[in-house]
DNA sequence: AAATAAGCGAGACGGTACGTCGCGTCTTTAT
DNA sequence: ATAAAGACGCGACGTACCGTCTCGCTTATTT
């Protein structure tokens, strides 16, 4: 979000603390009930009982705005140890799945990816918001199986990270691609058999 | 696109031939220089020499329009016979990669998935033109490799079916979530590892 | 007001003929209801059943507008022949003030007036629709008086024009400091007192 | 101005003196460079370097800070004997003109005149501070000349008012027009005309 | 000295209007 | 019937000031 130079009691009328959470709420409910093309600055402003200066006063844009309600929608994702790298896998796709099935991040993330095509400021937003965050699970992941000896140590660091990103790419692509490209639901038959490709492959016996 | 009673010889001026093409290129020129939030039809229609009044006579909005534009794009994608199943992947995901990576593409594909999200109608017409053809290359792909004795022929159609869905769903996610997402390339070097646990899976022995 | 290539049958859709009408209705009853301060373009707009951005196209801005539309309010100056120098002027002195009684032209005039002050593009504006039209009345009520016998003939042309100018300077002056700074009504009481001031002076035995 | 119980120590920190002059100081500045409708409070009170709420302390907007800055330029204006009626018009007329002739003035007066079209209280304060003042010149300018012998002396009480308010408009009006309508300058030969005019009558051979 | 009270700077706040831009429709003349 | 041209109603944009409201601080008078 927006930051200051933080602990500076800075002159003049502080911003007011429960604004920023009101705009941020109303973004998202005006992103279920309109979707992101329909989503105007004027009506989440009316919707947070704000004006639309205050608005912009914080943010430069819809672009900005909606990354940091979307991204809020993320912070709840955790790997609690289910035992097995396969059920670690499963229940995280479960998670990740449940929060792309709500539509304030369906059309949200998708509008918010596309603008980002263009902008690379805003590439940066997001990768800072949303991605990086994300990333962190298939470390804890990995380590944990690692541990359970399910996954060989790393030997290479720099091989190690670009597994790392490709793992992400190909777990949250294909969630994603499957929700919001192919419109079908992430149920547990679908990550059932996502899991089992991504662990054993394609040319395993099922 | 749009349809007509084919060859009915109808009265009046008829519809400029060269004027569809004339469109959809300067939709593609001006994905490119401007993305599509700041693409706007009466550029469009500047740019390609022709009145705002044909352009809406052909298409209903600026998803349509785009659709149609985008998914041209996508007619080049076929699956040239490799020799393995392994090359034949490679193959078809450095031509998709190629694809994404140019900018006409990037953007429009994704801002117009991300409208599907709210409109049916839109949706099925992405499916229709670009999703199922792709969809087929996967088929052809199994088959192929089927054939080869690389993997087992299918049993339970209805089974079948869903694979080929997964399958999809991890290629093309995979590959775009990269691309457009983690905003790197997909080069060679990305494509043997995706191959590689698309096939023998995460826990294999590299 | 605004003009065109005159009788060039122009391309494409033809301004609207009423809406220049509607608007200056409109800006008119606007100027009566809320004086100029409080008037606002998107408010004549809705009066006048018309798009802001009509509006815009046709004038650049809430002075312009007013101008033309106070303009119209001094088109029905005339000057009957009442057989007199000094019938004419307490006549024409009488109208003047009439018009200037009207709400719509007091603040109207005032404020662009006003504004004209630093826009010279606006005083010219000013001058041409309204100030040169009334000097009009001073020179034919100046030719009668000559040709009864009143005042004697012309010599020197240049002379001339100063003595017009400095004439409107003092009749429309005193008439417009009257209603407006004064705020006292023009009745005929005044209108005569003024009138044997202008042609005898002030030291005439009264 | 603003007034408070004169003398009475009240507790507290007292108003800063400077604040007040430097703020009507600030006020004329932005008027000569801005004119009045884009003269801005914020930006006086950024140029008198004070806070806008020690502005709005003061006084309760626009119009009231601008009549007092405006009316200070006024108190300049005094008769100095001449030693004939003519020339006492013309020494006053060229003191009034010189103060028009002012940018601050030009543009302050006029837009506190006009905004007084619509607001009584305005108007009265403006009479107060501004036209009184001058009104008083002509009752000066009278009875001198009746002490001269150049006017007779007055009979009637109540004529003797109205007369007083005829010269006042026809002498400030005349100039006002000239100036801010006809816009050209008030110079001695124009002075001169109209005195003439004003004391002989246009009928009087020049 | 401490308490109280107002003034002051800074700047955020809810509003209103601004002038612009793009949409998709409509109206004109010319093919 | 289509085409090019362009005016139209509409609605959102992002900005600028308005006049008000907190803040923390300073400067007086009153206890």
């Amino acid at each position: 979000m927006q930051s200051r130079s933080p602990s500076a009691a800075r002159p003049g009328r502080p911003r007011s603390a429960t604004a920023d959470a009101a705009i941020l709420a109303a973004t998202r409910e005006a992103l279920v009930e309109l979707g992101w093309s329909k989503l105007t600055l004027g009506d989440v402003a009316t919707r947070a009982g704000v004006a639309k200066t205050t608005l912009y006063r914080r943010w430069s844009g819809k672009n900005e705005l909606v990354v940091d309600a979307v991204a809020e929608l993320f912070d709840e994702l955790c790997l609690p140890d289910r035992g097995s790298l396969a059920a670690d896998i499963e229940g995280v796709v479960l998670q990740f799945a449940a929060i792309l099935a709500r539509p304030e991040a369906r059309g949200g993330l998708m509008a918010v990816v596309t603008e980002a095509t263009r902008d690379d400021a805003l590439r940066a937003r997001i990768r800072a918001s949303i991605v990086d965050r994300q990333k962190g699970l298939v470390l804890q992941g990995r380590s944990r199986a690692q541990q359970r000896g399910e996954l060989p140590p790393e030997t290479d660091p720099e091989e190690s990270a670009r597994t790392v990103d490709l793992i992400f790419d190909m777990v949250a692509g294909a969630v994603v691609h499957r929700t919001l490209v192919s419109g079908r639901p992430v149920d547990e038959e679908w990550v059932r058999g996502f899991t089992q490709i991504l662990l054993r492959g394609l040319t395993a016996p099922s």
